[in-house]
DNA sequence: CGCGAGTTTGAACTCGCTCAATGAATGTGG
DNA sequence: CCACATTCATTGAGCGAGTTCAAACTCGCG
């Protein structure tokens, strides 16, 4: 895979939130109209990103937070011997990069897992138009406190389930989140590779193949290349809930 | 264990942030002297808050913020078959709640493990005290920042640690968080038990205590009941940062 | 067509788990 | 104050889910 420029050199324009199809995702959800003008006077759109291009690197100083707008982000720790681990996927209208806000410095690194499109929103600014509008600053508290959720439900997952429970309850939580999106819940494209899924959830490339096959074989899904197909969401379900 | 009332039923006051030795690493971190006084306006301090108390139960409705004035909290969330499985411990200063924002239920339950006093934060009226006063806000942001990042953490060592360096990080991270308190780094109270340290690390009681066993047989630490001492600080390091 | 990255499949191993028994500490009621 | 109950911790033996190592297969691309 090879990376292509910083996304931060992309050339950007100014976003419109208001004809955005996201903002009852995203950070304007229920803002009124007035703010969400304030708003999109300080997101900025970048162009489109190649597949392997870097959002921002870990260590570098931390100057926004960003909004996928289109495509797929994952997030992920750099081991010294180049190895990464992935800590979360970001589909669009989802935000990334608060872990930079207390050292300044953002504490992983971030890039596209296929051709995307983000709003960058500079926290300066940020805060400055949120300490003018309450509803935009109790927004920004929401999405961190999900976040914090979204990671302590990660955080059980690696203690307590089995390997073919994480990958249900991940195929699950995709299909939620592409269904939520207006896209098919059964049928979608995974970005990662199997790589990839096996570092999110804890798990070798061979046991997450493995886990696929057996899905497969089992009449559960249908999974090649690519893309995925979900043919029995009730007992994908059942997987995700079983015992503790 | 037996569980005591709610400790928002706890007899509570005034509190004086001014005169807590924790303001430097609590909420009102580098505050100015008149803003410190409109956040000790709002904090309420509990009384002395005995072994097994709830201080939220998951579930509830969210109102409030909590900060460790003294003692220690565990935060957990319960199985339907009443297990526990353990997200997180709290030391003075620290701060816990933040997933309830979102959803306006706590997410979690979070209970005291030594007799403790906390400080309660009313949402409403801390969000009308960060409205107004910039510099709280922004740390405001930078604790629930903080709690992502230690999140993270978490995700990578259950993921990829083995469990003589997840017990290794462990009694690391508290003996830096008790040396930052101004307490011994090297000679603690572990006051929660086997199995609550199992929990939150994703492993057995009889691989913590396998584990504690032969750290000892080592020279590495010293374990009595539930005091600790740790002494091998520098082999400890070591089994920390080992490979990825 | 041949190369290389990514994936699949098999076989053997291992770390941490499960099950089980014993020991130590604390609390309770007579 | 002591027997008994109860909870928590320790230790051992055997097992198994997932890993490691290795080989084969697939597919896109020059």
């Amino acid at each position: 895979m090879s990376y292509q420029r910083m996304a931060s050199d992309s050339p950007v324009a100014r976003a419109s939130c208001t004809q955005c199809h996201l903002p009852e995702l995203c950070l304007p959800r229920s803002l009124p109209c007035g703010e969400l003008l304030e708003l999109a006077d300080i997101a900025l759109v970048s162009s489109p990103i190649q597949r392997g291009g870097i959002i921002f690197k870990s260590n570098s100083p931390f100057r926004a937070i960003y909004a996928i707008r289109s495509g797929m982000v994952k997030q992920y720790y750099e081991c010294s011997d180049g190895q990464q681990k992935i800590l979360g996927f970001y589909l669009p209208g989802e935000m990334l990069g608060f872990d930079g806000i207390a050292k300044g410095r953002h504490q992983y690194s971030a890039a596209t897992l296929e051709t995307t499109t983000i709003c960058e929103l500079n926290y300066e600014e940020l805060k400055w138009v949120c300490s003018r509008t309450e509803r935009l600053d109790e927004r920004f508290h929401c999405l961190m406190s999900q976040e914090i959720s979204k990671e302590n439900e990660s955080l059980l997952l690696l203690k307590s389930k089995t390997a073919e429970q994480r990958l249900a309850i991940f195929l699950n939580s995709l299909s939620c989140r592409y269904k939520q999106l207006g896209y098919s819940a059964n049928e979608f494209k995974l970005s990662m590779s199997r790589a990839e899924i096996g570092s999110y959830l804890g798990l070798t490339i061979e046991t997450v193949s493995r886990l696929f096959s057996r899905m497969q074989r089992e009449g559960l899904i249908e999974s090649h290349h690519h893309t995925l197909r979900i043919l029995d969401p009730t007992h994908l379900h059942a997987l995700c809930s079983e015992q503790c």
